[in-house]
DNA sequence: AATGAATGAGGATTCATTCAT
DNA sequence: GATGAATGAATCCTCATTCAT
């Protein structure tokens, strides 16, 4: 997930990002993570200005990740259903496979720990906008009920985040048939 | 919010709330809760056990509060549909009303500072099982599809939760056109 | 010398003016000032802003401490060679009775540490201003060459500043005779 | 000023000198000399030993600098008067050119920081010694009252110094009269 | 019940020094 | 000789909690 990163860089956003889910980031301290990752405090300071950048830098890695997976197979020009299914599905599995990755944007998507330019710019790299788009080319292929296109990115998306939820705290099973009617329910709950 | 707590409690579980929300967990310490509050750091663990026993009590006192909202009008004999979107509705209401509440329990409701047991209890004590059992009967009388209830609760949870947030950070408005459009949509999804 | 604080800050003052003479500021560190005040750090910190803020109220406290006695008995219609000289004896005495706090002074009275606030004001309550003043006078009565007056306090404080610490490192010896000597050379250094 | 150092460490000790006066000793790290100086901290670890190695061979160069100045011209065989006031012109104008040595060797001829044997050295092969003499010398010959030579150095150095710092930090000016009228005050201070 | 001074372990961060390249 | 990444002890400071008043 963090490829692009260094070894060391790597080692200590892997740590931290497990620390954090694990136990919460008040309780993840900079000695904890150079325990845990087998880097000293000195070299993690040589490789990030704080702890608060080591966050961000976190945040700014998931999130380019799972843009990337999400928009795999996107700009083709198959069908909207099949593309949009397509984009949703990646998110799912993304989110499945990664659970840590997931559980931390989520919970600090929403904190002023992330610097505002950082949340910006994950919002514009993102996958939101193209799928933005493609609810608004729907709705002019008359597929969709006319709809703020941006309203019905937030309701799919909070679907699967919650499921998504449910499904790592073991509450729910999201198995493929499982994914497969969510899919469903979401060209139903805006098609014409 | 927290009217069933003696006062010095209510203004502490208030403070903590408002200063939780502005400035994180982290940045809220005792005493800058006891400056705030006007309650001595004494008196506070006079009525509170600790750090970790107010934030929990806050968690209940929303959830709780929460709860009451959300199923006010909701054990009556009027038809499915006007239960369900009542109480969404609701949901919608109250989280738009009290957005620091809202805020607080989607940022720890996964969080590992609340005890299991809290959450356990919110989650029996909640509107969750009554929506859950409503969605079971909207399958029997053949109104939607089969599918699990509790994937269906959380996924119109997370829509509301989605649509919500954004409309907090102003990404999105959330005027009566859209709560309409978006309680039609729920019941579209997973008509029949 | 602390009279006018509190009970722990004057064992703090007392303590850090003592460590700073023996170790140097540098090596002059928080904990070492708790333990050897017997003041945790906790209270250190309940009654001083910051470390920098400790060394501060010092100067401030020292350069207070030795106005006072160097002005005693100085506003009074002697003649102005009585006057002076008595000034010019209470800093030696006191400067050797409080070698620390003499040493101190000398040592951080250009150190950007102390704020240049602190300094001014230092300055301005000090004996300076009054001392500058009975040199114009002796001026104007013609018992001195004309002269800046600012420049002449200044070149007798430097050399009692050079004996004092001469003495007190033991390269000579500071005896009444040698005080007198030094008093006398001081007048005829400028007397007409 | 430190010519007779090898390139590398004369960059060192000229940029460390800037940074003491500039920041004071503890806000000068390693790190911050290397960047300054261009010369990495493994280089400068293989020409000193250590950061006090450094401070110390700076007092060292300036002391043995300014000794020389001093003592330019001094073992001549001119009158005494002519002598004295030469040495102590050198060592006032040596002060004005080179402020921050001066300024250093003020704030660290005290300080636990600088061996006492680099202290003992600079006295010994500096120009206090041959001052000395010369006080000697004019005591015998009648024209100073009896007193301890050392005490007579120490007194004029003071005065220098504390009017050099007034000068440097624009307290007042030290023009070409003023320092006419301070050497005059310097022989008529003991002069029979 | 109420206060807030006192505690000291633990936090983030720095920095002199080493050493593999 | 030269480099600068790596180290980790030590720095200043915070903060949940206690307890004498």
């Amino acid at each position: 997930m963090f490829d692009k990163y260094n070894k060391v860089q790597k080692a200590v956003l892997e740590t931290t990002l497990a620390l954090i889910i694990e136990k919460e980031l008040q309780a993840t301290s900079m000695s904890l993570i150079a325990k845990r990752s087998g880097i000293s405090t000195g070299s993690i300071y040589h490789y990030f200005e704080s702890k608060e950048a080591i966050i961000n830098e976190l945040y700014k890695g998931i999130v380019s990740f799972n843009g990337l997976v999400v928009l795999e197979g996107f700009f083709t020009d198959e069908p909207i259903r099949t593309r949009l299914e397509r984009a949703w599905e990646n998110l799912i599995r993304v989110s499945l496979k990664y659970p840590q990755g997931f559980q931390f944007i989520e919970q600090y998507s929403f904190s002023p720990y992330i610097y505002d330019e950082v949340k910006q710019a994950a919002y514009e790299e993102g996958w939101c906008t193209p799928l933005e788009k493609v609810y608004q080319e729907a709705i002019e292929a008359k597929l969709f009920r006319p709809m703020e296109p941006k309203f019905m990115v937030q309701m799919h998306y909070g679907s699967i985040v919650y499921t998504v939820k449910a499904s790592l705290s073991h509450y729910l099973t999201m198995d493929e048939a499982a994914i497969r009617a969510l899919l469903d329910s979401f060209w139903k709950s805006f098609s014409i």
